[in-house]
DNA sequence: GTCTATACCCGGATAGAC
DNA sequence: GTCTATCCGGGTATAGAC
């Protein structure tokens, strides 16, 4: 069974999952285990099983937050040409990510458990991307690629200490950019 | 103190690297515990703490081993122009990466662990990469962002399932080679 | 020096009583 | 719905046999 929305959730689960996001965002995935959880809501952990199925569903509902909150933080990406569209994607999706490290990590650094999901999340969120990339997949899975590698190397520290990340960010973004500006010329030609 | 290179581990310590290897390539890393190395060397799991300090030092050893091949395989990168070095770049990359994805995820997927590695490896397979980017850093991280956001979620299955992944390569390479064109121009002007 | 046995703490999870 | 008791597996420290 996938995972509710958080409008479906009962009140004793939503409470469940807010603990649970507490505790990823402020001590990353090591901090959020079940005992830890139920402490937080003054009970024992195996009481946590009677309203979740386990650690994997908890972690799904609070994967489907995230990708519905990245959805909508989405849809406030505007620009005139493909160079401010992928600038302010990259700008969002950037700001997403150090805002949010250890969730970003739980939601991208690891194999998606799709069946546990909410339906349509994760089209969600995608969707601008590919617009962004001017409606070819094959780029727009480029571009996503550039952008998860800049952030999920910035938040584990992986870039030298006086790498310029805005300076990196913006020559993937100009080159991105130009090939989509081609692809859009290619395309009124055919 | 940092993790010997493979010539100045003793036997002892090269035996149990090279078990916790073959788990770590055969099970991921869940399947890398000191327990099971240790069943594999046909001792139990306290003995090991006589030759390494911990798990994490066990690691870093064979996260350095890692990249000393990566440099190595790096090695045989050739390509005329910048869109071939980049090209051959992200034949190279793609190809460890899927030949050794449990070690791949341990090498790149997490904060490295700089201390405990032997010195210079990490440096020895960066190199080849800034020379594919031209010698342009902020250029160099972009495709190493893109490289890596491309070999890590076709790890974890994230792409959709029909996706055509030479062909996001293509795109983004032949972005990106045309970004290493066009700073090589602004070099020559100045 | 190298190994063993034992033990501690943490984690996920289950069974069954109230 | 929550409890207690319990199991399993993991990393790790200590004590002591050989």
């Amino acid at each position: 069974m996938a995972s509710s929305a958080p409008e479906e959730r009962s009140q004793r689960v939503a409470e469940i999952v807010a603990a649970a996001r507490t505790l990823l965002e402020e001590g990353g995935a090591e901090a959020l285990s079940m005992r830890r959880v139920a402490e937080r809501l003054g009970i024992r952990a195996p009481s946590l099983y009677k309203h979740l199925a386990g650690k994997p569903e908890l972690e799904a509902a609070i994967i489907s937050d995230g990708f519905a909150e990245l959805a909508q933080a989405f849809a406030g990406a505007a620009g005139e040409g493909p160079r401010e569209r992928l600038a302010a994607f990259g700008r969002l999706y950037r700001g997403f990510a150090t805002s949010h490290p250890h969730l970003y990590r739980l939601m991208t650094a690891r194999p998606l458990p799709r069946e546990r999901l909410a339906p349509g999340v994760e089209e969600a969120a995608a969707r601008p991307l590919v617009e962004a990339a001017g409606g070819d997949g094959d780029l727009a899975r480029a571009v996503w690629a550039f952008a998860h590698g800049m952030a999920i190397l910035e938040l584990d520290g992986r870039f030298p200490p006086g790498a310029d990340l805005d300076a990196a960010w913006e020559a993937g973004v100009t080159a991105l950019a130009a090939q989509v500006r081609e692809h859009r010329a290619r395309r009124r030609q055919a």
